[in-house]
DNA sequence: CGCGGGTTTGATGATGCTCAAGCCCGGTGG
DNA sequence: CCACCGGGCTTGAGCATCATCAAACCCGCG
């Protein structure tokens, strides 16, 4: 149950055996079934989860009703609105499996006194903060500049995790386009094939 | 010369007077002419930058040799290539100043043995990046889902410092807009007052 | 077997880009 | 002090990309 968490954390950080079973301690295990939420938009996000198994999905909400994915997230990797999480508060987002998923929850506090028992778990928060920085720089670059067909292309050479296990409808969300202007950028891309 | 800094760090975490002069010992203080560069494409960054006073971009050039604004930063933001800076693999981005500008460096080096000496610097650090990223995902969203005018809109609201001292092309560049497209959205929302 | 969500396909239209020209203004040199 | 130059902003016309609306299709599941 907590093989992803030290695989992660050991990626970044360096932990003894007993400082990674006192960091167990904190964590509160969770299941959620396919389309099950975490979180719901207007709520307080009072959770960091770390992924164990599974996909989820945050989305925001628009005036017109249409659902706009920000982020996916597999094993391995953390979900939260940070925002929300940290400041207390109401979440924009709602968070969602995309799959049967088991989870890893830190509350606040126990985040905190985490980071003080165990100092390097806060430098391991913080790389891994520094990377989805760099990422979303990298994506934000994408999403301004580049066009329909080179963003799906990015996108399967750098994520091909997110072609395979998630929905298409989702992913055109994600890439800010719409269903059928992706399914037409596939089709281009296959044809040349 | 120190004034900005001291601020910023003073809103994040709590610090001592005696803290903070060990502290500033760790910086490169540094100016920088209009137009001036601190980092240059291919090179590694070899600094993270705070600003003390100024106003700088980031940029990379693309295929066709287009400019393409990343971030910009004011008196009391920080500015690097955090890829570069952190991996020392070579900057894909430009760093340039856009008004005469006072900085203040921290190396690599140096960065680390103050988030050591200083841990409570480590947290700022986590802080700042914490802020970052969440900036970063609201621009995201806002850059798939925002028509022209609603990205011009909303960057007036939340960063009025942005429109009142950069010049108008690269704020396009910013938004992922021509100059063109940029000129006529204001002219449409000026004929609306 | 039939329903329903997701994907595909088609026709049409809007948004924003490209290319080209003109304008405005500050800086430079005669 | 004025004329000229050049960069940046504006304006216009035509065009490409992608969204919208609508319908058909496909396939898993009750």
């Amino acid at each position: 149950m907590y093989q992803q968490l030290e695989k992660s954390i050991g990626e970044k950080v360096s932990l003894t055996a007993a400082e990674f079973e006192l960091c167990k301690t904190f964590f509160i295990p969770k299941k959620l079934r396919k389309k099950q939420t975490l979180l719901l938009e207007g709520d307080v996000c009072s959770y960091n989860a770390f992924i164990e198994k599974g996909v989820l999905r945050s989305y925001t909400t628009d005036e017109k009703g249409n659902e706009q994915v920000i982020q996916f997230a597999f094993e391995g990797w953390w979900i939260s609105d940070l925002s929300s999480f940290l400041l207390g508060s109401n979440s924009t987002y709602t968070i969602e499996a995309i799959e049967d998923s088991e989870l890893l929850l830190l509350t606040y506090s126990a985040r905190e006194e985490l980071m003080i028992q165990l100092p390097v778990f806060e430098r391991y928060q913080r790389i891994l903060l520094q990377n989805a920085f760099i990422a979303l720089q990298t994506r934000i670059n994408a999403a301004l500049n580049a066009s329909a067909e080179e963003k799906y292309i990015k996108l399967t050479v750098s994520y091909p995790d997110v072609i395979a296990r998630v929905p298409q409808h989702m992913i055109a969300s994600y890439l800010g386009l719409t269903p059928e202007t992706l399914s037409r950028v596939r089709k281009q891309i296959n044809l040349r094939k």
